[in-house]
RNA sequence: CGCGGGGUAGAGCAGUUGGUAGCUCGUCGGGCUCAUAACCCGGAGGUCGUAGGUUCAAGUCCUACCCCCGCAACCA
């Protein structure tokens, strides 16, 4: 049995979720479905990132402990993702205490073979913003986010080495084109780095950030977000085992937005390289989401909020409408008047529809049995030739999983069904229906058979994108697990994508 | 010369290794009546941002330019 391990990212346990989390999160879950449909034991892990200023910042201003608000707040996103269907192997928080020994660990490794060093940092310094600037940053002087006022600082900080890495890690990506994907954002890393890399700022002194990991080397001094975050995706799975006793590391995919890319092709690897650990096996970037036409925000709450939308039109369908529109890589729209059009047109119109005509036609004519079919069943041209799409797009799935081209996947599986309906067209079964010839009974048995079958096969294909209705709908058909056996009853006949009906 | 993405029918988008330009919606006409005002067939509508180049052949490769957008080192 193969295996397949995967990762979101943590995810900031202060932010407030919103669809960025929520379409990274519900790609891991449908990646790792479709790898369990096709025989993998199938992984992905999430979790929250719980160190940092901002913790810090608002649990004090709500004058209780940072780990009593990470406490509450880590609920947030913990409680949302059973809403979104979301079948998580394992949750991480960085406050666990075996993750801060394995981060404590790591950093004495490192420190103890020379990776890391300190010195002096000296820059402008905003105390308004709590962080340095660049001497370019700096507009009229001033921090250029509040406008306030910086001074010149010396501060002491740790150091990882990230530079000696550079070459090797250019070395790993043009030896390994997939590493990265999709393509151009490899492209993006490379140039990157073609210029000379910085070692990478690994501390903050404890005046200035308390909330965080001591550095086992200096206790003055707490790590700074990459060691501790990133070491998540091994630290979490560190004691945990694929079903044939193979450890979990190195994943399959990190799957990261692509804001994350640098810190993900870059800190990380470098960081792998240095504690001699193995690499992870792809890093996915996929885009972002545009609320009609402008970039997601998660500060002003104008305009449509896609979180609504599971409330309102329900978790399958919001997920199908996530995977079927973005094309993975890319940016992408969420607009109503396109949520709408998306659901009712692949979902009421051909999928849901099709059922029910199915559904139907063989309620009344076979008693809601499922027909058996006549020995010639399958063998006649139409019949080859509809359930041709069925074996394409099973393909096609498990073909392009692995590269993660999700939205052509569904595509592929509504092309099916779309098929079908032209197949009902074709073979007229409520004509067939009023015959009393013989043959034309026996292509009756046939034409609903198989049309039960190709939507039997196209709901098992769709159920990683869409559990529950999968699920729903495979009980309308009778369906035991993996075939279809004449004679089985249908189940309860319903709408299982009611239309969206709106007034204009 | 900072980096990257995009510019394809009225709208929103696909277009793998170059070989008659597709999908969904909308629109016009027709059909069917099993079905969720659904479904099926057909039509109209595109000089694939601009200008060159390579090639028997380019949306698809090369060059230059124009426009829109994002990133520029902790917003998925």
């Amino acid at each position: 049995m193969p295996n397949f391990y995967a990762t979101t990212p943590i995810y900031y346990v202060n932010d407030k979720p919103h669809i960025g989390h929520a379409y990274t999160t519900v790609l891991a879950d449908v990646l790792t479905r479709y790898h369990k449909l096709f025989g993998y034991d199938a992984f992905f892990m999430t979790g929250v990132d719980e160190h940092g200023q901002k913790v810090q910042k608002a649990a004090a201003a709500r004058g209780i402990s940072p780990q009593e608000h990470v406490d509450e707040y880590s609920e947030h996103f913990r409680n949302l993702w059973p809403k979104l269907n979301i079948d998580y192997g394992y949750f991480i928080r960085t406050t666990d205490d075996y993750h801060k020994k394995f981060v404590r660990d790591s950093l004495q490794f490192l420190f103890d073979k020379g990776e890391i060093y300190s010195k002096e940092y000296e820059g402008w310094y905003s105390v308004g913003e709590e962080r340095f600037f660049e001497e370019s940053e700096l507009v009229d002087g001033k921090d250029p986010i509040s406008g306030r006022p910086v001074e010149w600082l010396s501060e002491k900080n740790y150091f990882f080495k990230m530079s000696s890495y550079q070459q090797k890690l250019i070395d790993h990506i043009n030896a390994n084109p997939n590493w990265i994907l999709p393509d151009f954002r490899k492209n993006e890393v490379l140039g990157f780095l073609k210029k000379p890399l910085n070692d990478l700022c690994i501390s903050r002194p404890k005046s200035r950030l308390s909330w965080g990991i001591p550095l086992p080397f200096d206790e003055d001094f707490v790590t700074y977000v990459w060691v501790d975050a990133l070491e998540n995706y091994i630290s979490g799975v560190q004691d945990k085992k694929h079903k044939d006793g193979t450890p979990l590391w190195p994943a399959d995919f990190h799957i990261i937005g692509k804001d994350i890319l640098t810190t993900h092709c870059i800190y990380w690897p470098t960081i792998i390289m240095a504690m001699g650990w193995e690499l992870p096996k792809h890093i996915l970037a996929h885009g972002w989401w545009m609320i009609d036409g402008s970039k997601m925000s998660k500060t002003s709450g104008t305009g449509v909020n896609p979180m609504d939308y599971v409330e309102t039109y329900g978790v399958d369908v919001f997920r199908y409408f996530l995977i079927r529109e973005m094309v993975v890589g890319l940016d992408s729209t969420f607009g109503h008047d396109s949520f709408v059009r998306r659901i009712n047109s692949d979902l009421a119109n051909d999928l849901g529809n099709g059922l029910n005509r199915i559904h139907k036609l063989i309620l009344t004519n076979f008693g809601g049995k499922i027909p058996v079919p006549p020995a010639s069943a399958q063998s006649g041209e139409q019949e080859k030739e509809l359930l041709g799409y069925s074996e394409k797009a099973t393909q096609f799935a498990k073909e392009n999983m692995g590269e993660a081209k999700l939205s052509l996947v569904v595509e592929e599986i509504l092309n099916s069904v779309r098929a079908l309906n032209r197949y009902l067209e074709m073979t007229a079964p409520w004509k067939l229906a009023k015959s009393t010839e013989q043959k034309d009974k026996d292509k009756l048995a046939t034409v609903l058979y198989t049309g039960a079958e190709v939507l039997r096969v196209a709901l098992a294909l769709l159920s990683p994108v869409m559990p529950q209705k999968a699920e729903k709908g495979r009980l309308m058909l009778g369906a035991s697990d993996s075939v279809l056996k004449g004679g089985e009853t249908l189940g309860e006949g319903e709408a299982l994508f009611p239309r969206i009906m709106e007034e204009k």
